[in-house]
DNA sequence: ATAAAAATAGTAATGATTCTTAATTTTTTG
DNA sequence: CAAAAAATTAAGAATCATTACTATTTTTAT
């Protein structure tokens, strides 16, 4: 197991998904990046996805649309997905402790946590 | 949008998920139903599968290893994924409408339904 | 400052899923 | 029951997100 040395992409890809308060994927963040950095990799950033979900610094969403999404807001809230135009948003909301507590009576393993998605349509699409 | 006509490989597609306990892929529906039926192909299993979820009578679960699996399971359970082994089971205990009556209040949009993943370490890994 | 370790860029490879098309089944209709 | 029409399939090609590979560059430890 290697250790984690600096690097400015890393530092710029965990910065960037902070600032921003959306679910954005691999790609969409490869794009945005490359303006300020242009010889960014794409690689690059799948791989420091990847490393940042591991150390816990950013979450992984995935099953949402077939293409992983990322969040770096670590904050306990759930996510929202539109059946209709495929927004991802934020529900802040804890469903807590309790979840993980209940289901442990009813599972022989050990439970760490859980995810919860819930899915319906968005107030946009719900205009239309 | 074409009406559904009876087809064979559809129907043992849904037999074949409701027969068994675990959550496949679609690849490994196609390699079990391919013994008896050899010349499925299997782009139709990919494409039974979405539609059978269409149709709700099984559920896709995504989001767990990168790859989709199907329960032909419809009673209101949760899924367990181990982070050691990769193995996806069962948790028979409902979260049911409380969930989704409290994420409401929290939202604006029309939510219809949730999916709760727990994660950790499944009972075969503890012993390890 | 220099050697070792880790990270990157760029590109090729992978693999699950979807798409395409001609042939086959299923349904409808006369 | 026999076309004709509609839906489905098989087989293989295409797509596309993600991972792997490798030579080069950056970071860290001495």
């Amino acid at each position: 197991m290697p250790t984690l040395n600096y690097s400015k992409q890393r530092q710029a890809i965990l910065e960037h998904l902070q600032s921003r308060k959306d679910h954005p994927t691999a790609e969409m963040i490869y794009h945005t990046l490359r303006k300020s950095m242009p010889n960014l990799s794409a690689g690059t950033v799948y791989r420091n996805l990847g490393l940042l979900t591991e150390l816990g610094q950013v979450k992984k969403l995935a099953g949402l649309d077939g293409v992983d999404h990322y969040d770096g807001d670590l904050s306990a809230h759930s996510h929202f997905i539109c059946q209709c135009c495929g927004k991802v948003d934020d529900i802040f909301f804890d469903a807590g402790e309790m979840l993980t507590e209940k289901a442990s009576e009813h599972y022989d393993g050990r439970i760490i946590g859980h995810h919860v998605y819930f899915y319906g349509t968005c107030k946009g699409c719900l205009k239309k």
